[in-house]
DNA sequence: TACTTTTAGTGGACAAACGCAACTATTCTG
DNA sequence: CAGAATAGTTGCGTTTGTCCACTAAAAGTA
């Protein structure tokens, strides 16, 4: 006699082939790039810079490069300059960094980071490099490494960085 | 007697350091998914399914488990049901899928794909691979299968499929 | 010098997407 | 049967980002 069917769904998610997409960089990159963002976001509760989208980046470049221009840090964000520009507008009445027109260039501003900026810089740069560390949890260090350059090399040549 | 100093930006694009972003796995796969994003808009364009947001993995999903469920779908690709609700509601709009109620649960749907969902899910399925190869163009074979398989693994135990 | 083109930044309008919370209906638990 | 959990729907609000047009300045060209 036949052991009694449990009801459930035709296809419970733990055993859901993903077709492609399981050996597709897309999907996996959409996926975990949501958790890492959620996650990202409950770890910087309260600090200022939550909705990580592209802040963090900004708070962290203006504060290792003084002086860096708005469109730069777009070009590095892949964003458009309008959205920049409301970025940067957002930073500084969180009073996280300074605009000043370029001495040398009329178009041009730079951007300096405030006391209150280099302070969650310094917070920013644990909490995401700790974030980091814990999603890599149980893969060996070389495979983080080896993970890390190959993600790198094709970023820079996606953000048109190299050649 | 000194070169003739060059204006341009303090600090060139190519030449910005990301601080610890470097090192970090948030800062590649966010920007890699917008590269990715936007490339792979560019391939659908005109395919009734831009904006790939899910709907590709919904798609996919639903041609090889016909009758898989709404909920099962919202969870793999991290979205609240509600999300996936509207999901549906367009991909039908697009004749790509069907909705009925489960016959052995009245709380369930089961969703199957159309003529012309079929269709798609052929050619999407070429250009999501193509996509993938394109990406890691000068990545040895061996070292995209291992960022695969890392990444698989990071996306198992983050949607919660694992263990 | 006068022109044209390119670059930097701003502002407005618009749309799409997502999450949350509240609600219904069904099923499961005990 | 009562209460808890699950599936799905709907409304609401917010965020986010893209497109486009516009100004100002600099660079290129002749």
């Amino acid at each position: 006699m036949p052991v009694k069917k449990k009801k459930g769904p035709p296809y419970p998610v733990e055993t859901v082939g993903l077709d492609v997409l399981e050996d597709t960089l897309s999907f996996y990159i959409r996926s975990i790039n949501i958790a890492l963002s959620r996650d990202l976001d409950d770890r910087l509760e309260g600090l200022d810079v939550a909705r990580g989208t592209g802040k963090i980046t900004t708070l962290l470049l203006v504060d290792s490069h003084p002086g860096i221009r708005p469109s730069v840090i777009a070009q590095l964000i892949m964003r458009d300059r309008s959205a920049m520009g409301r970025l940067v507008d957002q930073m500084i009445d969180h009073d996280l960094i300074t605009r000043r027109n370029a001495p040398d260039d009329g178009r041009a501003q730079e951007l300096h980071i405030t006391e209150k900026g280099a302070d969650l810089a310094r917070k920013v740069r644990k909490i995401a490099t700790k974030q980091s560390s814990d999603f890599f949890a149980g893969v060996p260090e070389k495979d983080q490494k080896r993970l890390l350059d190959i993600l790198r090399r094709v970023y820079r040549r996606t953000a048109g960085l190299d050649q």
